[in-house]
DNA sequence: GATGAATGAGTGTTCATTCAT
DNA sequence: TATGAATGAACACTCATTCAT
């Protein structure tokens, strides 16, 4: 239980950096800087920590977002709070929340895995968010008329797009998360 | 007879949902409707064959970017014509444009690989136009006063966000194109 | 047939510098200026190639040993024509030759293959003819008194060791013939 | 538990009698009593393992040799005592002495190769210490006047010629250490 | 708990050979 | 006869995983 701490941002860093396939278990123990077998101690397998690191991440991804769900401001503020979390969250926890948001390893592809399950809760949770934000605004007029759906879509775009290049390290540019906001306010707040 | 040519297709689609490491020859090859070592008679090898999609999709990626360079139209215009050379782009050639946003495999990362260098190539060329079209536009009044290069990247992220999820076949809605020019427009056009 | 005789030579040369094993039919084919399949028309594949190209070695070798063993001058003269039989032909066809004197590849390596049978017909012809010029150069006081089996394994191994030397291009000396003679009639001539 | 002290002879000895190239890995691990990719435990590949063998070879030949080059006998001495040392070797360790005097596989063909380079060397040091040998004994008199060079080199194809016939078990001839040093001191011995 | 040794299953790749034309 | 296209079988090698200690 002690090394498992060693273990879990290892294998994030790693997994984020060269995917999971490209990722080996003696990679892993290196990073760690541990044994081959004991990585078997805590976890069943790769795919069974691999598991357990995006688990963590939903859970506490899912936790901040539900947070956001119980809004009570207005429509912009939600969406600002939303680019906010996740600008935050990938700032924090870059490995993990790259992984959220990267697709799932082939092998891992059935509907039930909790990869599958949690990525597609996530793509829904989110669009919900924002159509329910986008509906608020345009019908109380603090948005201009959108497309709702497509918007939706966008600014989800944008979102993970961001955090793709951040969480690759393609893109270290600081005060983003202003900018962003800021981008997405113009276009829809008269 | 010339099963040559169902390999590519076949490779890349692979290639765009599972990545190269998840990808192994023989799935090219059943997909493609050839036996395994026919692969390696127009390709090198597994390497070859990805590098051979990548290259081929890059070139006409730059060939259509440097046609938007000579660009005689307004700041905006440019944009558009960026967002809707993409948003072709993905929809025409799905797989092989997923595959030029997306990230290098771990092992064919050393700075000289085709791979590599052209990706750097595509976001520098990117970022470039896109700075410039926002400088003239600034200046000229035509947009409003944004910081250049944040709004440069954060562009990059939309338009590469939406292509990944696009390209992973995660979205599929239509009419995107209008709905991203238009939200764009309404963040930068006065 | 007239293709035939450009594949033996070029398949005889790379099977005597790189091995059976490490030589491949396109290789040979390339060596040979011709297509890869054409080489199946006059051979059934490369083991028969190979065969072929010893058999034709074997035969003319045997015949040259043939002719010495009537042989009707003095000892000494018939291992001075043994050895001149030998530095003769490997200077003539060295490819063909080194392949007689070299081992079988592994998987020819069954006792009933002509590969196997002829180079052990080959090692009891010579170490029945040196026995028999050895014993009749003792017994007539010829050649000093010397343990008969011995010497002539241990003038086949010089021959042999000689050829291989030669056909591998190790060694280029000229004029080695005279030395050798004189070398081994010093040691037995008294 | 170690089955790596396995691997080397039968590796050695797999070498010796197919060659590098008519040797499968999993043959070694066959005849080693282990599992393939054991092979790779404490060897990086198949060459590697070549290599490792060849190089241990070479290093107690080379120490053997340096032995006898401040050599204080006479000449005949000397070369009896050369000879003793193959004979000796070739006995001792039949597989590693033999793959030590045979070819390289035509794949570690480049002259950086520690196959390669061994090989030259011992060749080259064999021939200096006949050549010195041969030209102290005529100087002397104690040999009769023979091409010094061309000696060498025929001493030299007597030895390896020899070493090849015993190394693969086509000869098993006993006593031929003593045979072979009469035959030569009968020739160069007045 | 911790590790060095070991392995089953699979990967990319090569090669001798065949087939359709 | 000749060849471009195609393949079955094997090869060296890797990797996630397990076992003996």
């Amino acid at each position: 239980m002690n090394k498992k701490q060693n273990i879990i941002p290892a294998a994030a860093h790693l997994f984020a950096d060269q995917g999971f396939d490209g990722t080996t278990t003696i990679q892993i123990s290196r990073e760690a800087g541990v044994t081959e077998p004991l990585i078997y101690y805590p976890f069943k397998g790769k795919d069974d920590l691999f598991t357990q690191i995006l688990e963590a991440g939903f859970t506490e991804y899912f936790n901040r977002l539900d947070a956001l769900e119980n809004h009570s401001g207005s429509a912009m503020q939600q969406i600002e709070d939303l680019v906010s979390l996740h600008f935050a969250f990938v700032d924090e926890k870059p490995d993990e929340i790259y992984l959220t948001f990267s697709t799932c390893p082939a092998k891992l592809n059935d509907p039930n895995h909790v990869c599958v399950r949690n990525i597609k809760r996530q793509r829904e949770q989110l669009k919900a968010l924002l159509i329910n934000c986008l509906e608020r605004g345009v019908a109380s007029g603090e948005f201009v008329s959108v497309p709702i759906l497509e918007t939706a879509h966008l600014i989800i775009a944008l979102i993970t797009g961001w955090m793709r290049l951040r969480g690759l390290k393609i893109d270290s540019l600081e005060g983003m998360k202003a900018v962003a906001t800021e981008f997405i306010r113009r276009s829809l707040v008269p």
